[in-house]
DNA sequence: GCATGATCATGC
DNA sequence: GCATGATCATGC
């Protein structure tokens, strides 16, 4: 491509001219609205405002200048904007990425100035008729970098080890290796260290990560950072947690309630908790890291002979949205294969709970494939054939839902304020249940089974 | 004791 | 008002 922008700025003053106006004014080359072709915004945007050919360099696509350009959309919810979805980059070649180390990286020689230009995703619309909002562009952070640094290496690793068909979008903080193509077995790619075929991934922006930069540049919002710049060059972001929180280790629940003058009826007790320790102002899932990570806190409570009482619960799902959706893109599957958890555990010894330890943890790519795909399956199934009653006992619905004994690691079960008998607005079903003729029913989840988690955390 | 459905309680 | 973390209740 003959290099036809010789500054940033000229670059910047020409992705400015999009700004305001709908895609289908740039679309120069009457390029179709395709399902098959989810890129297609980005292509008009790249004959129709910037004036190159469509291409699949490796370069960056302003090459002479090191810019990236990536056309992305933001969905509004209540007046606040957010990425529709992750940001994905470049596909990883296991092969090639193998050999390389940051500096050389597909990741880093790509990537390491990115063009965004939002457009506001309406479901209701036409794509064509979408608006651009904004042109900006983004560098990493010197702290943000060291992270993505990490996670490159993490990525990298697990390459290296012959284990690229166990990479996870959530095995990272910020830089993720997230799936792309259509599954279905389709898509694998060989790996240098492993007979194994892999997934084909991409290296991705967490959608969490996208999300700050988003609110920064919209919403002009501010976060409380935990570490520092220093910090995060020398160590892990999980090994400087754990080394502040460490000295806490074997406290009780109100030694340390007390200590930090936390309320105990507080509901957000342990994000505040948790703040605290970490010497910050604010709760936890406000800090710069955690949102940035899209880190999710959740208490374990284990009980002296080794159990817990409670299952981990996941947002209820639409009847009328689960029933649409494809394995590789469902909202439990991504929630799992994106989120990372930290869970604190409390260990209770004579009738009181200590502090014991805390784990960053996300589920294996294998397990949520050989466990949650089949749970998710046959829900769907369930509910598309209105089969979800099996049968009325007088004092409750037993259903067909997957429940807890069906393979010991995810099942369904509710999660509403209300029960079928009493709700008063429920759900609505697609397909009318065949036993009750029920059209709407109460609110139901999926959730990770308490033996599973207990496996986990020991 | 566990499976499974039902419900409470806090706080955004 | 409702999402979500936390618990309860019943029956096999």
């Amino acid at each position: 491509m003959a290099d036809l922008y010789n500054s940033i700025d000229e670059i910047m003053e020409q992705a400015r001219k999009a700004v305001g106006h709908r895609v289908s004014e740039f679309n120069v080359n009457n390029r179709p609205l395709s399902k098959n072709n989810k890129g297609v915004i980005g292509q008009v945007v790249e004959e129709g405002v910037f004036h190159y050919p469509i291409n699949s360099n490796h370069e960056a696509d302003f090459a002479n200048l090191g810019v990236e350009l990536k056309v992305t959309g933001l969905k509004k919810n209540k007046n606040k904007l957010t990425m529709k979805e992750r940001l994905v980059l470049n596909i990883i070649n296991y092969m090639d990425e193998a050999t390389v180390d940051f500096e050389h990286s597909s990741f880093w020689l790509k990537n390491r100035l990115i063009l965004l230009i939002f457009y506001l995703y309406e479901y209701e619309r036409n794509d064509f008729d979408f608006r651009f909002l904004e042109a900006f562009l983004h560098e990493f952070a010197p702290k943000d970098l060291e992270i993505i640094k990490k996670d490159w290496e993490f990525i990298h690793n697990k390459i290296t080890s012959g284990l690229a068909h166990t990479l996870s979008e959530a095995d990272t903080l910020y830089l993720g290796a997230a799936p792309k193509g259509a599954g279905h077995g389709g898509d694998l790619r060989e790996q240098p260290f492993s007979n194994i075929k892999a997934k084909q991934r991409a290296y991705s922006l967490k959608a969490s990560y996208m999300n700050t930069v988003v609110d920064t540049l919209f919403n002009k919002e501010k976060l409380e950072a935990i570490f520092n710049y220093e910090e995060l060059a020398i160590k892990t972001f999980e090994e400087l947690v754990e080394e502040r929180l460490r000295p806490y280790y074997g406290k009780s629940e109100n030694e340390l309630f007390s200590m930090f003058g936390v309320n105990e009826n507080a509901k957000s007790k342990f994000n505040i908790l948790v703040g605290k320790m970490l010497g910050i102002k604010g709760v936890i899932n406000k800090t710069e890291e955690f949102k940035k990570a899209g880190i999710e806190l959740k208490t374990v409570r284990v009980e002296e002979d080794g159990h817990i009482e409670q299952h981990m619960s996941f947002p209820y799902f639409k009847y009328e949205e689960i029933v649409n959706e494809e394995w590789e893109t469902a909202e439990i599957n991504e929630k799992l294969s994106s989120t990372k958890f930290m869970f604190v555990v409390f260990k209770r010894k004579a009738g009181i709970f200590y502090f014991n330890k805390i784990k960053f943890w996300n589920m294996p790519f294998e397990d949520i494939e050989k466990y949650v795909k089949p749970i998710f399956e046959e829900t769907v199934r369930v509910i598309r054939k209105g089969d979800i009653v099996k049968y009325d006992t007088g004092s409750k619905y037993l259903t067909n839902f997957p429940g807890s004994s069906v393979n010991g690691v995810c099942h369904v079960r509710p999660h509403d304020q209300k029960s079928v008998r009493n709700m008063t607005k429920g759900l609505p079903l697609p397909t009318p249940d065949k036993v009750t003729g029920l059209t709407q029913y109460t609110k139901y989840c999926f959730w990770l089974d308490r033996d599973y988690i207990i496996e986990v955390i020991t």
